[in-house]
This record gives C-alpha cells, structure tokens and sequence, in this order.
DNA sequence: CCCTCCCGTGTAATCGATTACATGAGGGTA
DNA sequence: TACCCTCATGTAATCGATTACACGGGAGGG
C-alpha cells in the first residue's frame, strides 16, 4: 500500500508537504496541491490512521459498551451515538458486554488499548476495579442509561418518575385500582428508581400498595412471563401489570394470552421503555417512552465537551408517558 | 500514560525484554518476567495498540457495514459477528450505511484507513467505484446476506428458494390458492431472489398467477402498509399476503387490523425474516426464519481463513420454515 | 542597494511498540 | 584450557505519519 513517501516522491516533493495537503495546511502553492493529489489518486493512496493516530495521540474513536444490542433500547442507543459521533468526525467502535461486568472489563480494556478518545459505558451493576482505575487515572468516561453511585464520572440518564407519576394517575382515572410491578433487579439504579417511583406514586393517589404486587426479576422476558403468572395466581389478582422493561412486559404478555385473558377487559398491561413495534401490536401497549435518541445524542456531546476541555456536566432527561390501548380507552392524555 | 521505555526503566531491564514479556516470548527468564510485572501493574500500564499495529502492521480488527442496526436482523448479524470475532481474539468496528451508498462508502474509506485486518460488507444496490477498487487492491473483503453481480468477492450469504417453496406448499395445504406477495426493490439480490423463488413455487404448485398479487416496494414499514391497501382494493383479494421482509410484513399487519379483518381467517399473513416478537404476536406469525448468526459467523471465518492464506470460498445457507398460526392451522409442519 | 520579512518548502526528530541481530555469561566437551 | 553452544538480554532500525525548525528566494521599505 504505497505510503506518505511514495507520493511525495511521484509528485516530487517532500513528505512534508504532503502531510499538509493531507491536512488542509493553507501554507501550500495551489499548483503543488493539485501535483499531490494527482500523486494520491495515481498511486491509491489512502493516508495510515494507525501511523496518524500514533503521532497526534489522538483516534477521533469512541468507545461504546453495551448491555444488549439485542434488546431495541441499547441498539437505538447505538444508532444514535453512532450517528452524533459520526457527525463529528468520530467513529465509534461498539462493545457487547452482555450484561456481565467480566465481558465489560474486556472492552474497558480493549478499548483503552485502542487509545479511544473517549469512553462511552452503560455501567453492570458492579463497580469493577478497572473501571475504577480509569476514571481516577481521568481517562474520560461518561456513564449512559445507568448510573454508578459514588464515582466522579459524567452521567447522561433519563428520569422516568414523572412518567411514572403520570402512568398511574393515566390507570386511576381509567378506574383501575390494584395496580402491579414487574421490574428488574434492584441492584441496578434503573431497577431501583422505576420502583421507587411507582410505589411513591400509587401511594400519592391513595391507591392500593399490597407488598405482593411489587416483584422484582431481571429484566428478561422468562422473568416477566413468571411473575406475572404469580401475579394471576393471587387470590386477587391486580387489574394492571406495569413491565419494567420491554422484555418483562413481553413476558406478561405471553402469561396473559397463555390464560386466554383478554387485554385489557381482563387485565390492563403497560410497559417502561417504548420498543418499535409495540403499537402495532392488538391492542397497541401503553408504554413510558425514553429519549433514546437524545440520550445518546447528549452523551456524545459530554464526551466531546470534554474532550475539548469544555466544562462537562451531567444530563438527565425525561421520559413521556405514550397512552394506547393496552389500559382501557387510550387517547386521553392526562 | 506510562511507555514501555518506564516499565524497562523500573524493572530493571530493556524495552526488548519487556517487549516480549507483553508477547509471552518463552524466551525470558521466569524472574526477569516477574520482575516486567510487577513493573506493569506499579505503573498501570496499558499496552499502545496503536503503535503495536503500526509496527505489526495488524489491527486484530474486522469492520462490518451493515444496512441499519435498528432493524432486528442487522443486529443480531452484528452481535454474531461481534462474538465470533471476539473468540477469534478481533475486535469489530460497526459502520451504519443507513442502506445508502454514499455512507457505505464513507464507512469503507474510514475503515480501510483505519487498516481493518478484514471488511464484511452488506452492500447497498450500487457497486460503488471505491468497493471495486477495493477488491481489486486484493483488500480482504466479504459480502455478507447481499451479493453483488460479476465481482470476485466471497460472499456469506442466505438462500430462501427452498423455505418459500415449503412455505407454498404449506398455504396450499391449508387450502389457500390466491397468494400474494410484496417484496423489496428487484435491484437488490434479495428482493430479486424472493421473487423469483415465490412465483416459481406457485406455479408449481399449480396454484393461481396474477400479476396484480406480485407487488414490489422498498422493504419498508410504509410500502408493505401500502401495498397491502392495494391487494385488499382488489375486486378479488388475495387470501394470503406474503411479506418480504420483516418491515414489509409488519406494515401488512397495519393495513389489516385497520380495515378490521381477522387473521388468519380473513387474510393469512407470512414474513420472510423471523423476529423475536413474531411468537409473541396474536396470532404468532409464520415465518421463514434466517440463520442469521450462523451467517455472521460463516462470514466471520471466511475472512479469518483469507487472512491466515487458508483458501475461502463462498457460503450458502438455508433459510426454514417456522410455521405458527397466522396462516390458518398451525403446527403440522410438511 | 541592502535589510527584513514572509512564503513555500525541506530536513529530521518523534510517537511507542516489535524484532533482527549482537553480545556476554555460563556449561559441556575434548 | 580452548572451543562451541545455548540462553537471557540488550542495541538499534523500523513502521508511516506529524511538525518544529531551518532555509532560500522574492517582495517591499528605507
């Protein structure tokens, strides 16, 4: 593959000059600069970002490591940050971590060995050493979707109290009164916050809290399908099972078609965390939708803030309630 | 961020024996290795990949361009890609081409001058003069799920022929006679071969030809919603709709549920491409299901085997049939 | 006419690793 | 003791770009 030297020599210069053509230097005569480019198109030339990035230590790469490219939430989450980085003259190299804080370790490290200029992470539930090390080392970090407590990194989240909030008045005024969640695991701030939120707001409007209608799993759909067959079980079973997740609300819905009940004359169905499809489905599902887009967006932008020595705070944005059917008669916004 | 040279310098030793302590050269005394170590670890060390692969002249990194991540079957192409080449010890860099060729080419450029060890590409319609180049140069390329007509590339890719054939035979069974279909743009391989491979197997399976059931769109959500308006405008509509992909199918549902019409028994619905919401909806919806991580990682080894100089030939993988209720009596397969 | 300054270009050091080749110590053998 | 070989390690060139600094020539001012 020919290099610098070979087109500086074809367009005979020096290798200097070439790397200002590269570099849109202006100290550079026009007649040289269309030499060198037709140097460049003779001979192929493609410039070496290797070389390049080992020079100006810099990458133009970011790094992002993901839960689940799966799951529609983390991969419109890449889109975006993709998207925005792109924008910026960034690429971005994914990492799957699969929810498994020795697969995230591994694009930590990977990605640090790449010499990303930054690094975009949707946290595991542990705080791992390595993680640790970096952000005291001050490689720059932005933490997305979730949040580590006690770690001086950036955050870009979403907060769905308000949502929340809004859901449940939404279910009251539909006359739905026992009210049931399906969330994930504690652990995670995601998991703790959709909790909190709903047991504060059923408790705000004076609704029923049975302590049993509360059930916490982890986010996948074999979880969702369980509890709520526990659910149903009860002798009263609630009127509303809220999935904290799309997955957990998809294993609802397969428990409650399994039982031949009919949504939502028999039991009203709704879910944190929008997906694609759910208004295509019979009945379309009611659903909290977070701005995925903008998380990721806005994530970028932190990272670059920084990256250019800007002051980088952190964002937290918030998520809508989107009424459908799967509650009763939709269409009437709060 | 500490150099090879401080860790040399803090145990005690040369850059070169360090060097291959990083490189499990057995050639290094188990003290003296130890020593490299504990060096390491006091100063954080984290190896430069960057330099190691301008040396080297290897990135252990593969790029991917696929069409959009947002629809389920790129990524989970992505994610299997991502975890065989990540057992094979490479990391992959994604490229979003948005199925438009100026992105694609983007992406190629960015890649190749980022010295990707090996590009797997999904090509738009378009050879693209810089794809051509690229294959020419004897870059290590790989077309995966997409081919391109006359270009001496290896491709990874699925055959449907066989599955929609089956898929016929099945409507024919349950008695359906008027089939149609609405497929992607002919100018793509796939939505060339779907096509062809359907009208084949209905006049086969001596069942009815009309022209107006053969309707071709852009595998997108809005098309397949469209031309199912169309199909069911007609004086006699067809009895199935066949969707050529997992978008088009879905806009098909759309259409349906808003003129009310019952599946299966108003109008039975397939898919070409499987999703994971597809058992979840009501009726689950029959499908014909790709072996979509089988092909991110057939594609995976294809370039892996170039780059060791093993001889790669093209893949061919079946597709198969997933029959489920949304063609009427399910589950008695052929 | 000479001095300065600027413009366009070139020379060479540098980034952080890998690796061919050199070196020196120690052991075995004749 | 002399020789050779092996083993552990070091020296220095190299990968392909960027960039500080140097330099020569021409323009402009006094």
């Amino acid at each position: 593959m020919a290099r610098i030297k070979d087109v500086a020599v074809r367009a005979g210069v020096s290798v200097a000059t070439v790397s200002r053509v590269l570099n849109a230097n202006p100290s550079v005569s026009e007649e040289t600069r269309n030499r060198v480019y037709a140097a460049m198109t003779e001979l192929n030339y493609v410039p070496n970002a290797v070389a390049r990035s080992l020079r100006t230590e810099a990458t133009r790469t970011l790094g992002l490591i993901i839960g689940d490219i799966l799951n529609p939430f983390f991969a419109e989450l890449a889109r975006a940050v993709e998207d925005t980085a792109r924008k910026a003259g960034y690429t971005v190299v994914i990492g799957n971590a699969d929810e498994r804080a020795e697969e995230q370790d591994h694009y930590v490290r990977t990605l640090i060995e790449q010499r990303v200029d930054g690094l975009l992470i949707c946290p595991t539930a542990e705080v791992t050493p390595l993680v640790e090390q970096a952000a005291a080392t001050g490689d720059p970090l932005v933490f997305i979707d979730r949040v580590l407590p006690g770690m001086d990194v950036p955050s870009v989240r979403v907060d769905g109290t308000a949502a929340i909030g809004e859901l449940v008045g939404h279910l009251k005024r539909l006359g739905h009164r026992r009210v049931a969640l399906i969330s994930g695991p504690l652990r995670l701030s995601t998991g703790r916050e959709r909790t909190d939120a709903f047991v504060k707001a059923v408790a705000e409007h004076g609704m029923e809290l049975r302590p049993e209608y509360i059930q916490s799993g982890d986010f996948q759909l074999a979880s969702g399908r369980a509890l709520s067959a526990r659910l149903l079980d009860l002798p009263e079973p609630p009127e509303v099972i809220f999935g904290g997740d799309n997955l957990m609300t998809l294993g609802a819905l397969d428990e409650i078609r399994a039982r031949g009940l009919r949504i939502p004359e028999d039991v009203a169905l709704a879910s944190f965390d929008d997906v694609p499809w759910f208004p295509h489905m019979n009945p379309p599902i009611t659903a909290i939708s977070q701005p995925v887009a903008e998380l990721g967006a806005r994530a970028v932008r932190v990272i670059l803030d920084r990256l250019h020595g800007r002051p980088a705070g952190s964002v937290v944005l918030p998520a809508v309630l989107v009424p459908r059917q799967s509650c009763g008669e939709g269409r009437n916004v709060s």
